[in-house]
DNA sequence: AACATGACATAGCACCGCTAGGCATGTCAA
DNA sequence: TTGACATGCCTAGCGGTGCTATGTCATGTT
């Protein structure tokens, strides 16, 4: 399990890189964070929702109603301008970050 | 300026990575850091401090007062078992988050 | 003497993460 | 048809804590 500081780094910039590739709604972020990360990441929902809700006050991103085909209502997610701002800043933060940790572990910061 | 999130997540993989390298104090840990990050990474004496303590308690890195050349007395702490343990996991993590941020940014892990 | 820098320390409270709980709907087995 | 489970959303409330603001003392410098 990830310390909740890491967690708490993490989740924007997630939230961020996943929207950016398509829209999608809380519940399906959950599963497939937890999927790319190979159930490392285990999100709950009452920890992402009101960061959702605090990303779409802040315009990172904004919702959407839809009726899935089986007739149940979602709310998606998708990002915009301002969102991909702050992504592009996330990213950049990160690999701050990860560039110092790289070099003190004496590994290339390229590599995965 | 880092987030205060990244700042937490970060901290203490810091210290420790920079601790087992050679053993340091904390006034000395600040300046140090911010060389590697080139700037990016601030810390300041008030929140540092507090998480030398923590990590002194928790077994991570051990202290020991000694005289400067110039007779002027510093804490300098060194890893110690347990820390290098926390290391190891800390690492983990970190790359548990960064490889599922890398996928997304479609960062060629061979790249570089 | 006065000031800058080095070096350590922590009280205190503003802030906030997340647990715990709630609600509603679809589906599938028994 | 019923109830159990998964899906899917929401938030009150407070326990825990990060860090600002501040203090101390030593050494070096002007």
């Amino acid at each position: 399990m990830l310390s909740k500081e890491l967690v708490a780094a993490s989740t924007v910039p997630l939230v961020l890189s996943v929207l950016a590739d398509d829209e999608n709604y809380g519940y399906a972020l959950i599963q497939q964070v937890r999927e790319l990360s190979s159930g490392k990441i285990e999100w709950t929902e009452g920890m992402l929702y009101p960061v959702l809700h605090w990303m779409e006050e802040q315009g990172m991103i904004e919702s959407e109603w839809k009726a899935a085909d089986s007739g149940r209502k979602r709310k998606y997610y998708r990002i915009c301008r301002e969102g991909k701002k702050a992504l592009q800043e996330e990213k950049e933060q990160w690999m701050s970050v990860h560039t110092t940790l790289a070099k003190l572990w004496k590994v290339n910061p390229n590599s995965i």
